[in-house]
Parts: structure tokens; sequence; C-alpha cells
DNA sequence: GAAACCAAATCGTCATACTTTTAATCCCGC
DNA sequence: GCGGGATTAAAAGTATGACGATTTGGTTTC
């Protein structure tokens, strides 16, 4: 998954610097200032750099060198982008953004889910909807955190969009980051709980508005706790 | 905007063939052999296979060559693979993602906007909605087109999250897409463009139901007749 | 003071040599 | 024959030196 070799031990100095605003926008590196610093050749250099520039995070311009971009040209989309942003100190605005962005996304999946759900899916959900019950009662947060994960990820893929299956990472780091840097309740609230189940039967109902009601509801849930933690 | 010098002109080769699906799934490059037919040095090759393997379309292991990945893995929010699919063959398929996407996305940014945009984006909007009127009525479909794709950016753009505005260009490209491919009536719906009317006065006066609602009607219109067209 | 020119800095590309990994093959013992 | 471990070769990964291209900023000249 990661990006291998040298150039992912640049990658991973330089973009969560770069995407936590230690290195600022406009900022200014040297190909062969880098080349001392991490000790490996131009080649190894050049490829991170070209990754860099793949994502918006920086552009390569000759006599000038190697400028950190304005945040807006970023690919917010990227996985590492967004890991990056999540593990330093862009993290709570990085949460606000994906917040808003599953409030948008999750409940137009769990719709389609309710439609398009293959029979293994459907039962993979209510099987996680039980899991998920069960570990919450039991307080044990590292399964719980799992089975949410899984559980949200059947819906993203469900949906049979590939735009909103690639979401599933996504949507998994925002859970586990939040879990991380406890911005959850130690005992998950057994109104989400229940809500995860609705959400089950209707998919498995084939009732899209009811399965679009239920997530909502949970990810209005989870978006009004992060505002209220992170103001 | 585009990636430059000589692996620009790899990726606008090779980035096309793999989204288009004429590079299957599993076809294996070998680097030696890019050299020889672009004519270019392997430093060039090497910085372009990187930038694809950033995108997940391709993974270069060692004794094997450069495999294309399987579609499940391509960054697709990555706005070159976006760009790419949609002028393929794949094109049918990326319209459909998107459409869906942006039935889950505007809408919300609407209602983001009518609460957050500045004076000045409430003022552009309104001048759009005007311009698009008359653009529509006169059938200057390319002056249209360029009103069109302004309007849905600044209302992702006055939606204040990164993330949805990060779709401007996206949304950019479907519009031009079914612009270019002619899947639009010759004259727009009259009854799009009052909607759009109704998203600017909703986003002036802070109405974010209205707007919503607008969005939405604007987006499930679009779909709807793309879904028409495409069957 | 302005325009043209020149020089230096920095990335961009090429060619080549060497290293590392790993898939496939060969060969041996059973 | 058949399994399995050593051998080999193919391919990417890394390093290095040389040169080209371009942009910036100062300097000269009118």
């Amino acid at each position: 998954m990661e990006i291998q070799g040298l150039p992912g031990r640049l990658l991973a100095e330089l973009g969560p610097a770069i995407a936590s605003g230690e290195l600022a926008e406009g900022a200014v590196l040297r190909a062969e200032e880098l080349e001392e610093r991490f000790g490996v050749s131009r080649t190894v250099v050049r490829e991170a750099v070209r990754i860099l520039e793949g994502m918006h995070l920086v552009a390569s311009r000759r006599r000038v060198g190697i400028t950190v971009q304005p945040k807006a040209d970023w690919d917010v989309f990227d996985p590492l982008v967004i890991r990056w942003r999540l593990a330093g100190a862009d993290r709570p605005a990085q949460l606000r953004s994906l917040g808003s962005l599953r409030l948008a996304v999750e409940p137009a999946a769990a719709a389609l889910a309710a439609r398009h759900a293959t029979d293994d899916e459907r039962r993979r959900l209510s099987a996680l909807a039980v899991e998920l019950t069960m570990t919450a009662r039991a307080a044990d947060l590292p399964a719980f955190l799992q089975h949410d994960i899984d559980f949200h990820a059947i819906v993203l893929q469900a949906s049979r969009n590939e735009m909103f299956a690639h979401l599933r990472e996504t949507v998994g780091a925002v859970l586990t980051g939040r879990t991380e840097y406890h911005l959850m309740p130690h005992q998950p609230e057994p109104y989400a709980i229940r809500l995860h189940r609705e959400v089950a039967e209707a998919v498995c109902a084939g009732d899209a508005e009811q399965a679009e009601r239920a997530m909502r509801t949970i990810v209005e849930g989870a978006l009004a706790e992060l505002n209220e933690q992170l103001d």
C-alpha cells in the first residue's frame, strides 16, 4: 500500500512536513540539499519530488527550486495527503472537511446499497451490526473500531459506485483517527448502535429511503460530536 | 496545470491507454521497452512510471516489470485519471459514477454555500444566473457551458469546504464532457435554467434548504438525462 | 535611466555502471 | 518421476558524471 524504496523514505519525511504546514506555502527546497540531508542520489530525490508534484504539494522550477504549493492546489482526495494531514497539526480542519464529505456521501451510498447490495453483502452487514452491538456492550474499543470500519466499508462498497467505494479507506482513516485521538466517548453511544442496526435492516429490506435516513443520522451525530470536541 | 517535460509526454500516452482499458489489468510493460518506444532515457521513464504508480494505475516490481493494476485500486478521484477515463472507452461508466457523486455532493455544497458564501460570491452567482438565462435563450452553447461551469464552481467554492471546492475541476470536466459528446439538448432546458436562478436566490437569501433542494433537482435532472442518452 | 546583454544557479535529461531483488530453471538426491 | 534447494538471469533500483535548457538577476552600455 505504501510507496517503497528510498523515495518512500523521502516521502514519509517531506509529505507530513508539508501537509502539517511545517513547510509553509512558498517554502523552497533545493534538490541538492535534499540529496545531502537524506544521503541519497539525485535519482531518488527526483522521483520523490515527482510524486509530490503529482499530488500538487510542490512544484519544481528551474533556477528557483522546489516550492511548496498553496493548500488550495493540493490533491486533497489523495489518501496519502489525507493521512498526512490527519497525523499533523492540520488534523482538526481535516476532520471537519471529511465530516462534511461523509455527510454528503454516506447517506447517498446507503440508499444505493439498499438497491444494489449483493446477498452476501447484506448478510455481512447484518452480522456486523450484531458484532457492533456486542463489542460496544463489552466496551472493547479496538474490536468495535474494526467492526465499525468494516460496516461503513461494506455500505460504500455495496453502493456499486467506484468513487464511493474508493472512500472506504478515507472513512476508515477518519474512524481510526477519532478513536486514536480520543475524540470518542469511552463507551459507544447505544443510540448510534441502534442506527447501525437500522441501516443494516433497511439495506437487507431494500428500503433505500430508510437506509439513507438512518445513515444520515449516524454521520450527523458523529459530526456534531466532533464539533463539540474540537471547539 | 499539466505535468511538464518529457515525463509528461509519456503520461499523456500511457495514462489514457490504461484508463481507457486499452492496456488491460495485468498487462506488463518493461522500462527498457518504453525507453525505446518513446526515445527517452531511463530517468524520464522512471519518473513517469513513478507518477502512474502514485495514482495506483501501475505497480513496478523487480524481475517482473510494470504491471497495470486492477481498476479497483486506481485513485479514481485524481483529476487526471478522471479526464483520461472521460476521454476514452470508459466514458459512460465514468459519467455515471460522477453523476452519483454530484448528486451527493452538490446539494450539500449548495446548503453550505447558503450559509457561508461571501457577499462577492453571492453577487457573482446572481450575475451568472442572469448570464445563463441570456446565453441559453441565444442558444450560445459555448458561452452557456462556461457560465454553467463557473456557476457550479462558485457554489462548490462558497461551501468553504476544501474537499468540495476541489471537485470544481471534476464537475467542470463533466459539464464539458457532456457538451462535447453531444449528450445535451441543443437548447438548454428552460426549467433547468430556472432552477439555477433559484439556487442563486436561495444562496443570496441564506436559505440553505431551498438551495439544497433546487440544486438536487438540477443534478437529478442531469443524471436522468444522462441515463436516457446512455441506455 | 532604460534596454540589452551576460552570467550564474538550478532543474532537466542522458548515458552508463553497479546493486538488489526475485522469478524461473537446473540439478541433485530420493 | 518428484520435491527441494542452489544457481542463474532478468528486471527494476540506485549512484554518478556530464551536459543542456531555462530562468533570474545583476551589469554593462548607450
